[in-house]
DNA sequence: GTTATTGGTTGTAGAGTACATCCATTGATT
DNA sequence: AATCAATGGATGTACTCTACAACCAATAAC
């Protein structure tokens, strides 16, 4: 077993570990928001309105799933659906003014709580974890134009992806 | 913004756009297991022998989850209960040969996947990058032995921790 | 103009989870 | 020792998230 090795392991564990605690995480984090839907609301608010089939690409899900989940973020009076003129089949996605609102004080205190756990790290330090998760999110997603070619298998992106 | 926040905040995104994908990305990687307990059955395997509370503690799982998803895992036969002659309120956890077997399975493919991710990683890369995953869930932790004096809010773990 | 494709919804079903409650065992206090 | 608190677990119940399949509507391709 090399570095490389136990280093991959390393990840694969770290990684685990992390999804594994996200979900509890966040519910603590943000008890208001019934909860995935933050990301999904989130996702909208950054792209300045997306289609559902988006949000179903970016992070994997099914479009039924979404479509509940705008259900509820619309019921919630977070997200307004507007028809698309073009085509009539899409509704573009939008935060209302209360899902705005929301979004950015939860924001907030998402940011302090990472803020408060990353205190002790120096700028580089952060600048370089940024840039490896970046790099390795990079990879798994599917929503992108086209990585490298051979985009052969469509599929839902290589189950490597995450976890 | 200085770059210290956004690395932060980059940080924040990142972790959560990982979190969000990993659950279908661990689902389509081993299918077989009912798969939430892979992790648990691994880190069974890892502490070699471990009690219900510890994976409680260790994913901030309730106990009555921890509690079913061992059920489950044992009903599967790859988990095995002992008593604990000192503490009859005990009961050890063992992976039972079939429960090894799987992992160990289970555990290469998942390697295989994260090292074709990985592969055009520098060593230094990897090595960096998972010292980094190390250091950051290591703050999150609430099995940890105790942290930097004042364990005062004992409760579950700061709400930073993950997500 | 049929036929496929695409965006989305609804029916249904199954994990995963938490919270509250309860039982058994152990530990502390008096 | 007798009582009361704390700890390790299990069960009842309910809710969220999710997928898969079937469906409808609109667009695109022949």
């Amino acid at each position: 077993m090399n570095g490389t090795n136990e280093a991959i392991d390393t990840i694969e564990r770290e990684l685990t570990a992390f999804a594994r605690r996200a979900r509890a995480a966040a519910a603590r984090l943000h008890p208001d928001l019934p909860l995935v839907s933050y990301t999904l609301l989130a996702h909208i608010n950054d792209q300045r309105g997306c289609r559902a089939t988006d949000l179903a690409a970016h992070y994997l899900l099914d479009k039924s799933t979404v479509s509940r989940q705008i259900g509820s973020l619309e019921k919630l009076g977070l997200v307004e659906r507007r028809p698309d003129p073009d085509d009539h089949r899409v509704q573009v996605l939008h935060p209302t003014r209360a899902g705005a609102e929301l979004l950015s004080a939860t924001h907030a205190s998402r940011h302090t709580a990472f803020q408060e756990r990353l205190a002790d790290w120096s700028e580089e330090d952060l600048t370089r974890f940024a840039a490896y998760l970046l790099r390795y999110n990079q990879a798994g997603r599917a929503d992108q134009a086209n990585r490298t070619g051979h985009t052969g298998h469509t599929g839902p992106a290589d189950p490597a992806t995450a976890a």
